[in-house]
DNA sequence: GATCCGTGGTC
DNA sequence: TGACCAAGGAT
């Protein structure tokens, strides 16, 4: 048999195999409608960028009931924007979101249908941009995400490791590609690679494409892709404080850009590397740095009367975030709002507040310890 | 190319 | 139980 007639087959096969197996989703429910709106193919690629399905789902529901069209999102109060995405993670996705959605209404309300044009919005890149041409707009393009660089991977027990490996998959990739259905392609390859091509034991006897499997020919399929090592996760150390005037937390709102930019939050330290910690300073001394750098855009008057409150250690939480972990230690002091003054949420709400969860956690940790009684 | 950027599930 | 991973993008 001829190379390019083993690619049709390929293709074929697994076309067949997405008509009678495609995953019930909520951003397919149109789709399969043959009712395809742009702005939720967008939303839910964007939410679904290194998020699992199962993650993304309640929250694409909730967006798509609060903003049903992009000319709704774009009119949304950024805070509730952000709320709304707390717990979903990579903050970012959510500052391009508003971003994207103002950028596309200012130009007509309409998504670009074709990759450049989506390209040069906020928030998507290489992946996205195809993704969308060829779901939304039903035009082909080769869609390569996680998924599908893993079945190409062991479809042609490609041996560079990755990244290097990219070209080549993407070259293969382009081949299977079909002219016709390519976001069905792209979509049921993503479906292989979530629910049998998986990463540790994929179950290659009811897998479509076994015949034509390289990887699965060499005994070790799960072998695929091979992978360059990775870095070891450094410990950061932090502190975290909890401001309470009646029955209310102080928050605060972090800075646009960098780690959970944006989102409301407690005041807190600089994350310091472990390793960089100065061990001659007193445990006094290092808490006083720690609230001039928690506060630092209040007045010097409001400086000074945070340092002379009562503290008490409400010991510590950690977290785990992509590249560090992190050991959050936890001070709260009871005062006057009129005393210092910022944004006080009522504790009772405080799921309400849209904090990212490693706030979340030192919220509750505090609850526990002083409400053990 | 390498690094930064969350979270929850899995084994 | 810690390490790995999931529909990646920006710099």
């Amino acid at each position: 048999m001829q190379k390019s007639a083993v690619y049709r087959e390929i293709t074929t096969d697994l076309l067949n195999w997405y008509q009678r197996h495609a995953r019930i989703l909520p951003w397919r429910t149109e789709a399969q409608q043959n009712k395809v709106d742009p702005y939720r193919v967008w939303l839910s690629e964007i939410m679904l960028q290194q998020t699992t399905t199962a993650h993304a789902a309640p929250y694409y529901l909730k967006f798509v009931e609060r903003w049903p069209t992009v000319e709704a999102l774009a009119a949304a109060q950024e805070a509730d924007v952000m709320a709304e995405w707390a717990g979903l993670g990579y903050y970012s996705r959510a500052r391009n979101l508003i971003k994207c959605a103002k950028e596309v209404v200012a130009s007509g309300g309409e998504f670009p249908d074709n990759e450049q044009g989506l390209l040069a919005l906020p928030g998507i890149g290489r992946y996205t941009a195809a993704a969308i041409v060829a779901i939304a707009f039903g035009k082909r393009a080769v869609v390569v995400d996680a998924n599908v660089e893993r079945v190409v991977s062991r479809l042609f027990a490609i041996e560079t490791p990755l990244p290097a490996s990219r070209p080549i998959i993407a070259e293969e990739t382009d081949k299977l590609t079909p002219d016709l259905a390519a976001g069905d392609f792209a979509q049921a390859m993503m479906d292989i690679g979530a629910t049998i091509c998986v990463n540790r034991q994929p179950t290659c006897a009811i897998c479509p494409m076994m015949p034509h499997c390289e990887g699965q020919k060499t005994g070790n399929p799960a072998a695929f892709p091979i992978k360059a090592p990775k870095k070891i996760r450094p410990t950061r150390i932090g502190y975290a404080f909890i401001v309470t005037s009646k029955d209310q937390i102080l928050l605060i709102r972090r800075p646009d850009k960098g780690l959970l930019g944006g989102m409301r939050a407690l005041p807190s330290s600089e994350w310091l590397d472990q390793s960089k910690i100065t061990t001659t300073a007193s445990d006094a001394e290092t808490e006083q740095q720690a609230i001039k750098e928690a506060f630092p855009s209040f007045p010097a008057q409001a400086q000074k009367k945070l340092m002379t409150l009562a503290w008490e250690k409400q010991g510590h939480i950690e977290h785990i975030f992509t590249h560090f972990a992190l050991e959050l230690r936890i001070f709260s002091a009871e005062t006057t709002s009129d005393m210092i003054e910022g944004e006080y949420w009522p504790i009772d709400e405080i799921d309400l507040a849209g904090l990212p969860t490693v706030f979340k956690k030192a919220v509750k940790k505090y609850l526990k310890q002083t409400r053990k009684a």
